[in-house]
DNA sequence: CTGAAAGCGCTTACAG
DNA sequence: CTGAAAGCGCTTACAG
């Protein structure tokens, strides 16, 4: 490896100079500048960047951790994440916290014996004492208004998106319409719970039917079933993410019952999977890819300048309307 | 940030002494050795990776390189990775090269400035003269057969995959069966092929009828539909990967063409929407986590042993018979 | 504008 | 068995 010696010497200038141009920063006339960028490019030198990590307390790495990479909100966030990461010089470390024996606690140990810069922290698994502890790491936090200070919080307006698909399905010709609800320590649930409820309650002649999930395709069926179980004539399904959709109308199709003409079925999330699916899922779209890049951008932006205050961003989401819900022929 | 010079002084010993057990290697006394590691806990001191990785032009941490990581393979090859990487205490970095403008060859080159102990290399599109230029680096690579030296490189058993695979669908009483190929310069596409023709070839009731794809969604629907145009009388198909299944499917169940009772199918991978798909996928699946962890567990054993020489792993598939085949009911 | 020197926090021959 | 010293490759006051 080249190192910021050898240019010294091939410029014949020392190799605080070197830094000067590398970083560039403090004074350097502009024919050596020039002397010194030439022998680096002939040389095809680069910088060591454990050294500089070393010298500066910064290792131009991000982290991004996540409950499970395998989950397909995450891999789409990642994407973006780390796609601005890249473009600005840093690298992504990847982190799973579920499934982790060692506490997550650990996690953020390591991340801070590396210099990372920051962290984007994408999962609800992780002790908020903890976040408080490490308060001067920059972060950004996704999905959860967290009273951290310093930090930025990134998320979808729940309540609004919730809003929309309840109305939708109404739209739609939909007379009982049932809300499958995920766990109610997340957040997001408790918001998406709550616009289905203040559009039903706006409503005389609709009824507040709702039943628990877990955010998971298994999760879907079971509560579809018990749904089904006891209100047999639903006729529309607002379901709390996407992936419970799908459990929904993979439990319906089994049940021969016909999917929209029967039920229409509405999610949440917007993953990749509702344009594949078939038939194909209406769903409230977050702009999962762009929050990715998003976050690393805040992200990057408070390493930059460290003293920048909280900041709570509020996205849009978006109503994408496909097959499942799609009873234009059908509806009065 | 508590430094080794804090613990030595702390234990009454010098910074090498500390050093020393901390990396458990030179002799130091039981006693000395006691004292320090007491020292250490009530510290709650923890090495600086940095420095420690300047001293020892190492990183700890690995790095996997993908295409795109939002292909449902790649996730759950990633999880496995990082779950075998942290557990031997090392953090895993994602490149995603898809997309990506300025090539992939600068990928590396930042790798090596962290001083990344190993990559894994889980994309087609990286230049293999590139790889060839930083034969030092431990590496293993994956899905392609590659002359690198001191490469280790795992991929699956295709041409036995396919083999399997074709075989079931004449078992399951298929009479003209179709296969859509990917890419032919990818090593994978070529060989299940190959498996396909095999099996087609010694069998004189069976036609060769193949179409190109390109291992997408809508590759699979665009295939399906020059098929059917030709040959629209085939009853049985065996798409070259698990994506373009499930575009088949898609645009079969479009054409009011039913799965598996007019049209067998059976994809290649093993990745979840096949499970999740309705109807379920049948498919040839590959051990994609495990190949994750053995990727891993491999690259870790070569960092620690540099001289270790190339090697091969092919590991088996498994045939997973799902509705989109299961004419059970039907066959004679 | 520029260089010598000290420092980032650890590791590792080397001498004892 | 142990410590002083040099080194990993860069950065950054400091003096000039």
């Amino acid at each position: 490896m080249k190192t910021i010696r050898d240019v010294a010497k091939n410029a014949g200038v020392s190799p605080a100079t070197v830094s000067r141009v590398l970083n560039n920063k403090g004074y350097v006339s502009e024919e050596k500048k020039k002397r010194i960028e030439k022998v680096i490019q002939e040389m095809g030198f680069e910088p060591n960047q454990v050294a500089r990590g070393l010298a500066k307390k910064t290792s131009n790495t991000l982290a991004l951790i996540v409950s499970d990479i395998t989950n397909p909100f995450f891999p789409e966030l990642a994407k973006g994440a780390e796609y601005i990461a890249r473009s600005h010089g840093y690298s992504l470390l990847l982190g799973n916290t579920k499934g982790v024996d060692n506490e997550s606690n650990d996690y953020i140990k390591i991340l801070m014996n590396k210099y990372i810069d920051g962290v984007i922290i994408a999962t609800h698994d992780i002790d908020s004492q903890l976040l408080e502890k490490h308060r001067e790491t920059p972060m950004v936090i996704l999905e959860m208004e967290n009273e951290i200070e310093n930090a930025c919080t990134i998320k979808v307006d729940n309540i609004q998106g919730s809003v929309t698909a309840t109305e939708h399905l109404i739209s739609v010709g939909c007379k009982k319409i049932a809300h499958i609800y995920g766990p109610l320590y997340d957040q997001t649930a408790k918001e998406r719970l709550k616009g289905y409820q203040e559009v039903i309650r706006a409503h005389d002649e609709y009824k507040e039917l709702t039943v628990p999930g877990d955010f998971t395709i298994d999760g879907g069926i079971s509560a579809v079933r018990e749904l089904l179980d006891e209100h047999p004539d639903i006729d529309g399904l607002f379901a709390g993410n996407d992936l419970m959709a799908v459990g929904v109308i993979k439990e319906l199709s089994r049940l021969k019952i016909r999917v929209p003409e029967d039920i229409a079925v509405c999610g949440f999330d917007g993953i990749y999977l509702t344009k594949v699916f078939s038939p194909e899922i209406t769903t409230i779209e977050q702009p999962i890819y762009e929050m990715g890049e998003l976050a690393a951008e805040k992200l990057i932006d408070r390493i930059k300048n460290p003293h920048l205050n909280s900041e709570h961003i509020e996205l849009k989401t978006k109503l994408v309307i496909r097959q499942s819900s799609n009873r234009n022929k059908l509806s009065l």
